[in-house]
RNA sequence: GCCGGCGUAGCUCAGUGGUAGAGCAGCUGAUUCGUAAUCAGCAGGUCGUCCGUUCAACCCGGAUCGCCGGCUCCA
């Protein structure tokens, strides 16, 4: 028998016979190593234990501390979840089970949709069969033969993945589970050697979808569960679900007073006096960054007639997301839903030259988008919001410079909010207008920025909008979850399509370049982020309430009065707590709404002339004069400073 | 928009084919208190809305609105 040679991670070789299979190799280093093996990588290739070597080859065994373990074992899962439902619904077909991000997914065609107590059923059966240990065993079908025997099995949408995934291959991949039940899948694999391997896994909802995720095809349901090496894991998981659900910024704006919504203005806040203070708090600090940094503020209509938008373009291609509108005249208009166009326009309202570029136009007013119902929530996905949008008119030879200095702006926000963030860079798709050596041009000025600024980027080749390059921000907030903010557009066409010019150096006119460009995105969907991301405690430049004055009895309201007046005066959102109840009592009330300073006042404070200062974070931080504390208060707020609560921290009490 | 689930007092939730409850919040009174809930009393809902079935509907059926989870889309 021949042998070839097997080259380990650690450099040492050993030769075995040809046909010995990876679980082998695994089994002659040590029983320890097989027993955790869930797969193994030949030649960098990922494959089964059962996979046998016919040549030399470098060899590495995966165990669950490797990082392709867990999609591995997700994929896996989805095949389990696969054999239960055949298990045990009839009439079903199997579309397609991937490993996602967080878990993992199948969709199947049902005879009626699930329940939730299918999804028990299912989990049970599930458990079942892992506990059994059965194996996944790969096997090669002659391909006309796989497509009969799916076809044969009323399982049509198998017969059409392999048809568009195997074109000209002789045999295809395909794996089963041997229960009673064999459930056969068509898939290149790899998996985990047994069932038995998967032991920590959770389904966790039903929903909706379509075949190839597109409405006009086959309506089927997804079944979505989570799987992790280790229970340990999948614990933290489901903790790390839960704390998102205390944090969910719905909960929170209802239980602090932020805003409300009401069934007569879907998809519309009703921001409440303290969700206004944090709003108009973000917008002022917004105007704070943009103004040194050259921009001028405008407010242009909400309600334009559509003449506006068939030059700008969204009358054809955008209608069915704008508010309609009739004037008493019959004429049609659209409500804004973006600010653009009407910055052209006030970019054309006069005679502009070089000398004014770049010219950077800020503006904060509300947009309305008639957003499909489906997909309304919360704050994140509204029918009406505000951005603190810009469009910033300059020099083709101007973007590199303009665009740096939006880098660092980015940088700046979010630096102040204590969010981390990544950028990517999309360059020019297939379909695109303009030319190519613009495009060329344009996106070299923006990786020139990006390199100059020392802002870390990844390309998505293909991805920038047809009328220019962009560059998008993801914020990853105190719990990890990633959030697309912020956005720096390139566009070529706007300014063509409204006819603009500039009188350049030369005496001739020139067309102006336009840079769309939102930090925020959106207030509203920053503010939920920012709720999420703080828990709903926010740092004191932020906090609606930022001191609440709490008497002892009713003596001591003069005094707290006093107090109050004094912090008011310095500035301070202080409130006074006046109702005839315990301090406990109280303090409890201020601590649930998260208020940063609770200054306690009695007997000893009137007496020493002080007050006592009590933290939403750290309990009592023992009396001092009220000077003192407005001092330091004021410091935190003009230092932005932030204070976060970790994850792990219970964040609702 | 599509699929599924849900809609009972301000909030969190019980509940039954014979016109509804609890806790917290609210109000009133008493209590004047030192760092996360003082006690007592009172009040509060045409059970999302409309239509139907029924002697009788919060409960059953249909429609509609909204919310939630997804799909698609997106700031």
């Amino acid at each position: 028998m021949s042998q070839v040679t097997v080259t380990l991670p650690d450099g040492s070789n050993r030769a075995v016979p040809a046909g010995t299979a990876v679980r082998d190799i695994a089994e002659s280093i040590s029983p320890r190593l097989a027993k955790a093996a869930l797969a193994g990588i030949v030649d960098g290739r990922l494959v089964d234990l059962a996979f046998v070597l016919e040549q030399d080859a470098a060899v590495r065994i995966v165990t669950p501390d490797h990082p392709e373990a867990l999609k591995l074992c997700r994929h896996s899962a989805a095949h389990l979840l696969a054999a239960a439902v055949t298990s045990l619904f009839s009439g079903v077909q199997c579309g397609i089970g991937p490993p996602t991000d967080e878990g993992f997914f199948y969709d199947f065609v049902v005879p009626r949709p699930f329940v939730p107590e299918d999804l028990d059923a299912i989990e049970a059966k599930m458990r079942e069969l892992a506990s059994e240990d059965l194996v996944y065993e790969r096997q090669m079908w002659p391909r006309e033969e796989a497509k009969a025997f799916f076809a044969g099995r009323g399982e049509p949408l198998k017969v059409q993945l392999i048809d568009e995934k195997t074109e000209g291959q002789h045999e295809v991949s395909c794996y089963t589970i041997k229960d009673k039940d064999t459930f056969i899948d068509f898939c290149v694999g790899p998996h985990v050697p047994t069932t038995g391997k998967l032991k920590a896994f959770k389904l966790l909802t039903t929903s909706n979808a379509y075949w190839k995720g597109d409405a006009r095809n086959q309506p089927m349901q997804r079944v979505y569960g989570t799987a992790f090496l280790s229970d340990k894991e999948l614990k933290a998981y489901l903790a790390q679900v839960e704390e998102a659900k205390k944090r969910d910024h719905r909960k929170l704006g209802r239980e602090l007073g932020l805003f409300t919504f009401h069934q007569w203005a879907p998809g519309a806040a009703f921001w409440l006096d303290n969700g206004t203070t944090l709003y108009n708090t973000l917008a002022n600090y917004m105007r704070e960054v943009l103004f040194p940094a050259g921009y001028v503020e405008v407010k242009t209509p909400l309600v334009f007639n559509k003449d506006l938008w068939e030059t700008s373009g969204h009358w054809s291609h955008y209608r069915e997301n704008m508010f309609l509108v009739e004037s008493t005249d019959g004429e049609a208009m659209g409500m804004k839903a973006m600010n653009c166009p009407g910055h052209m326009l006030v970019f054309g309202s006069t005679v502009r030259s070089y000398r004014d570029l770049p010219l950077r136009l800020h503006e904060q007013t509300p947009l309305h988008r008639n957003e499909a119902s489906g997909v309304l929530s919360g704050l994140t996905r509204v029918r009406q919001f505000s951005q603190d949008d810009a469009h910033c008119f300059v020099t083709q030879g101007q973007i590199e410079d303009e665009v740096e200095r939006l880098l660092g702006l980015v940088q700046r926000v979010y630096g102040d909010f204590g969010l981390s963030y990544t950028a990517k860079l999309s360059t020019r798709p297939a379909e695109f207008l303009g030319d190519v050596a613009t495009w060329d041009s344009a996106e070299a000025q923006l990786k020139a920025a990006l390199q100059r600024s020392g802002q870390a980027y990844t390309i998505n080749e293909g991805d920038g909008a047809f009328y220019g390059p962009k560059i998008d921000f993801d914020v990853t907030d105190a719990i990890g979850r990633k959030w697309q903010c912020a956005t720096i557009q390139l566009d070529y066409q706007m300014p063509q399509r409204f006819g603009l010019k500039y009188v350049g150096a030369d005496n001739a006119e020139h067309l102006p370049i336009v840079i769309h460009r939102a930090i925020y995105g959106s207030f509203e969907r920053f503010i939920a982020i920012l709720i999420e991301h703080y828990a709903g405690a926010f740092p004191l430049w932020l906090a609606p309430v930022q001191v609440m004055v709490l008497p002892i009895a009713d003596r001591h309201l003069a005094y707290a009065a006093s107090v109050r007046s004094q912090v008011q005066a310095a500035s301070l959102r202080v409130q006074l707590d006046e109702r005839q109840e315990k301090i406990g009592y109280k303090i409890r009330e201020a601590q649930l709404q998260k208020i940063p300073y609770m200054l306690v006042v009695g007997d000893r404070e009137i007496a020493d002339a002080t007050v006592a200062v009590r933290t939403r974070k750290g309990g009592d931080q023992g009396s001092k004069p009220l000077a003192d504390f407005v001092g330091a208060a004021r410091g935190e707020v003009a230092s932005r400073a932030v204070d976060l609560v970790p994850s792990h921290e219970n964040a609702s009490v």
